[in-house]
RNA sequence: UGGGGUGUGGUGCAAUGGUAGCACACCGGCCUUUGGAGCCGAGAAUGGAGGUUCGAAUCCUCCCGCCCCAGCCA
């Protein structure tokens, strides 16, 4: 029936729905921990959740798990909401939060604690690691022998229920005693070993105020979270394939409604940290400008820099779903952004690095305006005017003084096409006392407006240029990646990802002259710069002062013959 | 001689016992008023060894690699 093959997520809920599990119901969730931006990975999570609810005609929660007052921030609420809403993804009025069901939890505790099935331990941080079992390498093995059962663990019900009340009561200092499941010390499974559901943290919450002293932990907290929002599939990422025998044995202990948890392998792409205690780090130590720099893979950063929502989905259905760890080459998410703005950024000219063009046979004080194009892929975006007069800017890289064979732009002696206007040949190169070049004099035919050759002659290339005394001046911001390395974690023992930070990965160009059609712009429009790249207006561009920032180039076959060149 | 996962071209994903396919990347060509876009083509893969079968990426056995788990982080 579907020509497509389903992931096998959407395979497994396939089939629930056949069979009728949950009364055919489908409901998924986003759950992320306000601590840090969303980043792209963030994005498959949200896109896979949000879009299995809208496939199954089902409902998708957003819910923050906000366990840990010491590491969240409302900050962070709010950009994660932008963000998704941002990226297309819709949880209505379900938004919801994990502190506000701690009350529940706590009667939960409570209930485990008199089934016998929970205890209040005061062990240290380091004995509870110390007995849960230390890890043994025998050989190129690992073992794990059994842990001890902590001194504690047989107090009776009536003075857990006593303890566990004072816990909460604040009698307590930080970290002198915790509730812990009486599981099995000798649980194959390290998640297994006596977990600890609550911890003692005098610390205000964003969200809950001051009412608590002890928090639950995010395993206590999370899949019974998942159970009362009667989430029916929580799809998560491969590291929590561990916690699910542990989530289960909450779940049954408590007899609440099981929603079925499916791993799957995060999104990792090349030259991206994707961690948020490193995007952290890169923020607060000032080596970007923030969580929305555009050369953070957050989704900030990425729509900032000119990223479409459009691009990430089409990112994410392309890279598929499945439980092999694997990293996407950064290229392809660039070909999904190029695909999308080809088809509908508006196409202006632009010239970054200007070098002064006189057309030496052009009438002094004449301007006129020649068609332009807006958009050669949707020719429903008709045309613009453009000025053209005796002084013009081009490209400083467009010519060369002794260019190779295979350089076909402009050159001494050389005709090339100046884009919409005519052809023109190079006559004269003015250089300064250095030798720099500093102008060039060139003729046109005055045969060929518009750019149309009048006998049909050939001519190698066409340059984008704009007219002196038409251009507006902008900054633009030239971005590479932020690392040098496909992998950023890549380093010598002992060193940073710092390290691998690339010096160029911000480069700031003054004085670019642009079309005068470019005033107009608006914070966040896209532009095509021709034969240049996709542009977007930075957020503090002003009317007195644009400033774009390169989202990407476009494919360049004379940047890669150079490159073969230099090899 | 712990537990849980996972191995298909360079990369990502398909093929669910029956011709190993798609995309990105790379290379070559065509076309072009963007060295863009588009079009055409080439090269390139089932971790290994056995076994079952007319037939194995797929089923079985053993081996090897890689990832996760020893937070009162999530």
């Amino acid at each position: 029936m579907s020509e497509a093959s389903l992931d096998f997520i959407r395979e497994i809920i396939t089939e629930d729905v056949k069979k009728g599990k949950n009364g055919g119901r489908v409901h998924t969730r986003f759950p992320p921990e306000p601590n840090g931006y969303m980043h792209i990975g963030h994005a498959k999570s949200v896109l896979l959740n949000y879009g299995i609810a809208k496939e199954f005609n089902g409902k998708f929660n957003l819910r923050f798990d906000d366990t840990n007052p010491e590491k969240e921030d409302q900050e962070y609420v709010d950009a994660f909401k932008r963000d998704m809403h941002w990226l297309g993804a819709d949880w209505e009025d379900r938004e919801f939060y994990a502190a506000d069901y701690f009350d529940r939890l706590y009667d939960w505790a409570e209930q485990l604690i008199r089934a016998g099935k929970a205890y209040v331990c005061d062990l240290s941080s380091e004995e509870i690691s110390e007995y849960r079992g230390k890890a043994v390498k025998v050989g190129d093995k690992i073992i794990t022998p059994p842990g001890k059962d902590s001194p504690y663990r047989n107090r009776s019900v009536e003075e857990n229920l006593d303890l566990f009340l004072r816990m909460r009561a604040g009698e307590f200092p930080n970290g002198s005693k915790t509730l812990r499941a009486k599981i099995d010390m000798a649980h194959p499974n390290l998640n297994m070993r006596d977990p600890v559901m609550y911890r003692i943290l005098h610390t205000p919450h964003q969200r809950a105020g001051d009412k608590w002293c002890i928090y639950p932990t995010y395993d206590w907290a999370h899949g019974q979270s998942d159970s009362i929002e009667e989430i029916t599939h929580s799809i998560c990422t491969l590291e929590f394939e561990n916690h699910r025998p542990l989530y289960d044995w909450y779940l049954d202990q408590l007899g609440i409604h099981h929603p079925q948890q499916i791993e799957f392998a995060r999104l990792r792409l090349t030259y991206t940290v994707m961690s948020k205690r490193l995007l952290l780090q890169l923020v607060q130590e000032g080596h970007v400008r923030g969580w929305d720099d555009p050369r953070m893979h957050t989704i900030a950063g990425l729509r900032r820099r000119g990223y479409t929502p459009e691009a990430i989905q089409e990112l994410v259905k392309r890279t598929g779903v499945t439980k092999t760890e694997s990293i996407v080459e950064f290229e392809l998410l660039e070909y999904c952004l190029r695909q999308d703005l080809n088809k509908r950024a508006q196409r202006a000219m632009a010239v970054l690095d200007p070098l002064k063009v006189t057309i030496a046979n052009y009438p002094d004080n004449q301007v006129e305006e020649f068609d332009a194009v807006n958009n050669p892929e949707d020719l429903s975006a008709g045309t613009r005017k453009v000025p053209f007069s005796k002084m013009l800017y081009i490209e400083r890289e467009d010519f060369m003084e002794n260019p190779p064979k295979d350089f076909f732009r402009l050159a001494p002696g050389r005709e090339v096409r100046l884009r919409y206007a005519c052809l023109a040949r190079c006559t004269n190169v003015v250089k300064d006392a250095s030798g720099k070049i500093v102008e060039l004099h060139c003729t046109f035919d005055p045969a060929s407006r518009g750019g149309e050759a009048p006998d049909g002659r050939k001519v190698k290339a066409t340059l984008h240029w704009v007219s002196a005394k038409h251009a507006i001046d902008a900054e633009v911001r030239r971005y590479e990646h932020l690392f040098t390395k496909e992998d950023p974690l890549d380093v010598e023992e002992g060193k940073s990802f710092l390290e691998n930070i690339n010096p160029n990965s911000l480069i700031v160009l003054q004085g670019c002259k642009l079309e005068p059609s470019l005033a107009s712009a608006k914070s966040g429009d896209h532009f095509q710069f021709e034969r240049k790249g996709y542009f977007c207006v930075d957020p503090e561009s002003t009317s007195g002062k644009l400033v774009f920032n390169r989202t990407v180039t476009l494919r360049d076959e004379w940047a890669k013959i150079q490159k073969g060149q230099k090899k």
